[in-house]
DNA sequence: GTGCGTGCAAAGTCTTTGCAAACCG
DNA sequence: CGGTTTGCAAAGACTTTGCACGCAC
C-alpha cells in the first residue's frame, strides 16, 4: 500500500465515524509513514511527532494510537518488553509476516509465511471459533548472537 | 506431566541453581497445580496463595513467577489485557497448543496443532535464526459470541 | 458556534525495588 | 550462622483520565 493511500484511508475512516481530521492525528500517522522503525512504542512516536510539532502531548499520541488501532490502520504488538508497540496494518502483508524476537539482543526481525489458510478451517471446525486475525512470535537467537556465542566458546 | 513431578522438578532446579526451596515458592507453584484456571495473572495467584498463607506478599508472588519462568517451569503469556499471565510449562504440550482469544467476551480457549516443524527449518535457512520457542495467538469470535450476534440480528 | 479533541497534570494499574527482619541449608 | 528470601511500602514504568481551552466542521 502506498503512503499516500494510507493517509487518505485515515481521512476516509475518520469521516465515516464522524471523528475529526486534526493536525495531531495527521502528524502521528505521518510518523509511521516516515520512520524506518517498524515497531514503534508510544514514546518513539512521541519523540518523532514532538520534533514536527512540540506542542503535541504524549496523551494525544496515546489517544491517536488507540484510535488508529480501532480503525485498523495500526496493529498493536507486544514483544514482552513492557510497552506496547505499533505497526502499520497493511492488510496485504499483515497476514503473512511474523516476528522473530532474539532472546540474545532483543532485535526483532520479520518473517513472511502465510499459514493461516492451513489452520483456519481446522479451528473453525474443531472449536467453532471464527478467526479474524492472528499473531505469531518466534523466540530464539539471531545470526549475530549465534556467531557471538560461538566466538566466545572458541 | 504429573503434578507430583512438577513439584519435584522445581525442587531439582532450585537445587541446581542453589536457590532455596522456601515455603512461599512451594505454595506459589502449588497454586498452579491446584487451580483449574489455566492462565493466571500475578493477582490471581496472589489471591489463591493468600488463602493458604495470608502472610505472603504480592512482591513475593511476582518474584516467584519470575524465577519459575526463568527456570522454565512457567510460561509468561500476554493476552493484551494489560497484565502478564502464566501457565505451567508442560513441554510435552506447550509446543502444540495455542490460544484462541475471543474479541467478543475475552474468553481464552486452547487449540492444539503443532506446526513448528513446518516452519523451523524454513526460518533457520532464510534468516539464520535459531528458534527455541514460539507463541501463537488467534483473535476472533467464539461459538457463544457468534450465536449471540446471530440472535440479535434475527 | 458547538462539540469533539487537545494539553497538561494528576491519577491509575501493573510491576519492581530498597531495606530490615526472617529463614533455609 | 551467613547469605537468600521475604514483606512491606515506596518507587518506577507505562497508560489513562479530568478538566479547561482550542480547533475542525
Amino acid at each position: 500500500m502506498k503512503k499516500a493511500t494510507v493517509m487518505s484511508t485515515l481521512k476516509k475512516k475518520i469521516k465515516e465515524h464522524q471523528y475529526k481530521f486534526t493536525t495531531q492525528r495527521k502528524i502521528v500517522l505521518q510518523a509511521f509513514l516516515d520512520s524506518k522503525e517498524n515497531h514503534m512504542s508510544a514514546e518513539d512516536v512521541y519523540e518523532i511527532v514532538h520534533e514536527e510539532n512540540p506542542a503535541i502531548g504524549l496523551a494525544t499520541v496515546y489517544r491517536s494510537l488507540e484510535l488508529f488501532t480501532s480503525l485498523e490502520l495500526l496493529k498493536k504488538l507486544d514483544f514482552g518488553d513492557g510497552r506496547s508497540r505499533y505497526e502499520l496494518n497493511d492488510k496485504t502483508i499483515t497476514h503473512s509476516h511474523h516476528h522473530l524476537i532474539c532472546l540474545g539482543c532483543g532485535k526483532v526481525v520479520e518473517f513472511s509465511y502465510d499459514f493461516l489458510n492451513d489452520v483456519k478451517d481446522k479451528i473453525q471446525k474443531e472449536n467453532g471459533f471464527n478467526i479474524v486475525d492472528y499473531q505469531l512470535k518466534f523466540y530464539g537467537y539471531c545470526k549475530d548472537c549465534i556467531k557471538k556465542a560461538n566466538n566466545n566458546k572458541g
